[in-house]
RNA sequence: GGUCCGGUGGCAGAGUGGUGAUGCAGAGGACUGCAAAUCCUCGAAUGCCGGUUCGAUUCCGGCCCGGACCUCCA
């Protein structure tokens, strides 16, 4: 079997992939908050777990993928507090507009996406252990992880604690021991959702979700969590502060993956710069395979700039891919390439992978028809190429106008009647049907 | 200010201690009524300064520039 290395962003390094257990691989991948519609950093996070997970699927017998849907937040209830929607309805909704997006951009569902609010039990039952232990305590109603209690608070982030006071750009709350402990559970007021708990009505703190549904699906150890490089701190530094002091022993997450962010001329696409396209304003301007293509045109670490020439090139080279496709005799069966293989497991290294899409496109547009196969073989792993190249040019719609048009144009063609031949073939690619007149006769497809 | 990541042709974007992938764009040609698509050919890059080395784009140090994070974030 083909190794993976993967880049372990708590070593900083890139480690040969061991599971814990071969014969099941673990991942935990931080799921949206769903307040809102994805923009397409989301989604780029998404896109590339779930190639990541795709890729471990073909190595490993059984993968479990965990997702989590956060659907309690501070944000969640300012949103309804503006919009007067109540907080049901937006997690409700944005839940299954995320659900449509995921499948939209062509995800496949993970095996569990657990909701924070079906978890809260689990949460108190961490934060028990938390206190228990001494590492967290209880202060004018809140719950309070105590970082002093964890030597290797830091580590993962790569900060000291120290280091975490110097910059920081909030105040830190009287209650706490350490300006660096942050809340496992606060008071929740009555307009406001919340849960009965030991330490009264109140509602959990951010990062204490993850480790309850993780521990809950996964268990105290797993292979793989992944999430966006924002996330490292606090989210992350703080979720496996609290799981490996609520299980002692344990390792938690053995590699953390994080994804770069997503700029926009330069410019990071977050949600509170106000500067971010969603999902679907991007669809509307291009098929969802090019966005994703363009998605996963460069390595999932590195910041990637979208720009609409990004989209347009993106979109010309599954044009390309597809021709190449239309080789494939149907039902023809290839093995992914071991060179495409080698690419990913080369710690997701997605540009290469695309590379050898274009080395297999060029000998099945020679009429290469294994080529032709491995090519979708190879797609598939990206979640691509898995249509019909005739759905991909043409796509659903009435088509008789247009194949009346290039009968009409084949006519004039015959009676050498060339003037009026490009006045047809001008009109329709007006519409957007381009004509490409062939040894066989001519076809055509769609560009918009 | 602190921590971390990165700077490769016109653009996007890999890799590598020893002739620097791939795609787009560009130039020339084939094919075509003309196009489109396809094919052939070509030109074009390692931020700056040192160090290690026979040899550095790669390793080390400094500098410059960009980005992420420093309790909202994928």
């Amino acid at each position: 079997m083909q190794d993976l290395y993967l880049h372990n962003s708590q070593t900083r390094r890139r480690e040969l992939f061991v599971p814990a257990n071969p014969s099941h691989v673990r991942v935990y991948v931080c799921g949206p908050t769903v307040y809102d519609l994805p923009h397409l950093g989301n989604v780029r996070a998404f896109v590339d777990f779930d190639v990541l997970v795709r890729l471990l699927r073909t190595l490993y017998p059984r993968v479990t993928y965990v997702r989590n849907i956060t659907d309690v937040d501070d944000k969640i209830n300012a949103r309804a507090a503006a919009s007067g929607e109540p907080i049901g309805a937006i997690t409700a909704r944005t839940g299954a507009e995320f659900q449509a997006d995921m499948a939209a951009i062509g995800n496949q569902p993970p095996d569990v996406q657990p909701c924070a609010t079906a978890h809260i039990p689990e949460m108190i039952s961490v934060i028990e252990k938390l206190i228990a232990g001494g590492h967290a305590y209880e202060a004018e109603g809140h719950v309070l992880f105590a970082v002093a209690s964890f030597s290797e608070y830091g580590a993962l982030s790569g900060r000291s604690p120290d280091d975490l006071l110097a910059g920081a750009r909030v105040e830190v709350a009287p209650y706490k021991r350490d300006a660096g402990d942050f809340v496992l559970w606060k008071p929740s007021a009555p307009d406001l959702p919340g849960w009965d708990s030991p330490w009264g009505r109140g509602r959990p703190g951010w990062h204490i979700e993850c480790s309850a549904m993780s521990w809950r699906y996964l268990g105290t150890d797993f292979d793989i969590h992944g999430g966006g490089s924002d996330l490292i701190f606090p989210h992350h530094e703080n979720e496996r502060a609290q799981s490996l002091c609520a299980f002692p022993g344990s390792d938690f997450a053995r590699v953390w993956l994080h994804n770069g962010m997503l700029q926009v001329n330069g410019e990071k696409m977050s949600k509170s710069l106000g500067n971010f396209f969603t999902l679907r304003d991007v669809l509307a301007r291009a098929p969802w395979e090019a966005v994703r293509l363009l998605l996963l045109s460069a390595r999932y670490r590195t910041v990637l700039d979208f720009s609409d020439t990004g989209l347009t090139e993106a979109r010309d080279a599954m044009d390309r891919f597809y021709r190449a496709l239309q080789n494939a005799p149907a039902g023809a069966h290839a093995p992914v390439p071991e060179a495409f293989l080698a690419a990913l497991c080369d710690d997701l290294n997605t540009p290469a992978a695309i590379a050898e899409l274009h080395a297999l496109a060029g000998p099945a547009l020679a009429g290469d028809a294994h080529a032709a196969a491995a090519l979708k073989a190879a797609g598939n792993l990206l979640g691509l190429l898995q249509q019909r190249p005739e759905d991909w040019f043409r796509g659903d719609g009435d088509d008789s106008a247009i194949l009346a048009a290039i009968e009409e144009r084949l006519a004039a063609r015959r009676a050498r009647d060339f003037a009026r031949a490009d006045t047809i073939r001008a009109d329709l690619a007006a519409q957007g049907v381009v004509l490409e007149d062939g040894p066989t006769g001519t076809t055509w497809r769609r560009t918009n």
